[in-house]
DNA sequence: TGACAATAGTCGTTATAACAGATATAGTTG
DNA sequence: CAACTATATCTGTTATAACGACTATTGTCA
């Protein structure tokens, strides 16, 4: 057994599960591709969030969602989304207007200008995704995503 | 063909493709994991970047290493290493100093202080992480990894 | 009805991330 | 060696995220 690098703590610690491998390589798997995806957004002018929100608005449709339905859409959820339609409407891609049935909730929809926004990334956005998986044929992707859905089951 | 809910606008976008599916649910399985490390952190004090960080620098051993490097080996590419490290500093957990033989460069050790703390989170850590994935035996741990190397293999 | 709990959103504050430009030191080359 | 380029880090600034406390409105039930 050779004595190289063997610093005493190192022997201590267990080596990593493979649980841990799996969790590495998803926060770096996403990493990656999120931050093309966001090289993407910069020139519109949006973080991934906030694209993210548009579409969630787009399709609702017409009429509309509130503040905690979108919350509950997110990919990725964000405990303060009053300030990110804020920041939305001060770009005039959302408008808000207190419901009138209910009024504790506010009713966020998606401006044209917003959807005229969206629909110009759209082709970009899923051509950067075919290129960045493009290593991988469908019944590959498939397994991903379903692995990735157990990954995630029985949960909250 | 049923008329309910085909907005004219709707009808032009395409569907979705498998590759916008492979991404939302890395989306999707990344934020719900993380989230659960970030709670299993929060006792700590530590956000999960700092801790990624506390483990880079446990892993580098008692030379240290330059900002640069730690950044190289991020899960998540923070820009500025510089103020991350500064609060790690203020905590205890780090301390800094400059390289004699290369003065540009400044030199990151963990303290043992900084040690006890990951000590104590190693076994928390590992378990949540068998504990979120406990759904799934080993090939399929291991296909996930594949598939989310294969994912981001050809990238810079 | 009137008190109380639940729900929906907002606001204040602090911490962190992102971006751009600045500074200091080291290598390189005519 | 002087000028130039590259490297490593730092700083100023703005935007966003995270955490709590707070307000307004509605539902419930004695």
């Amino acid at each position: 057994m050779t004595a190289r690098r063997l610093h005493q703590k190192r022997r201590q610690r267990p080596a990593p599960g493979l649980e841990d491998v799996v969790f590495l390589n998803l926060m770096r798997t996403t990493d990656a591709l999120l931050r093309e995806v966001e090289e993407t957004l910069k020139p519109a002018g949006l973080s991934h969030t906030q694209y993210n929100v548009l579409r969630i608005l787009r399709g609702a449709g017409p009429q509309g969602l509130a503040c905690r339905e979108i919350g509950e859409r997110m990919l990725t959820r964000d405990p303060d989304i009053t300030r990110l339609l804020d920041r939305l409407e001060a770009h005039g891609l959302v408008t808000r207007q207190r419901e009138r049935t209910d009024r504790r909730v506010v009713n966020t929809r998606i401006t044209p200008q917003g959807l005229r926004i969206l629909e110009k990334l759209d082709e970009p956005i899923a051509e950067l995704h075919r290129r960045q998986l493009r290593h991988l044929r469908a019944p590959r992707l498939q397994s991903l995503v379903r692995l990735l859905e157990q990954a995630r089951e029985g949960r909250p």
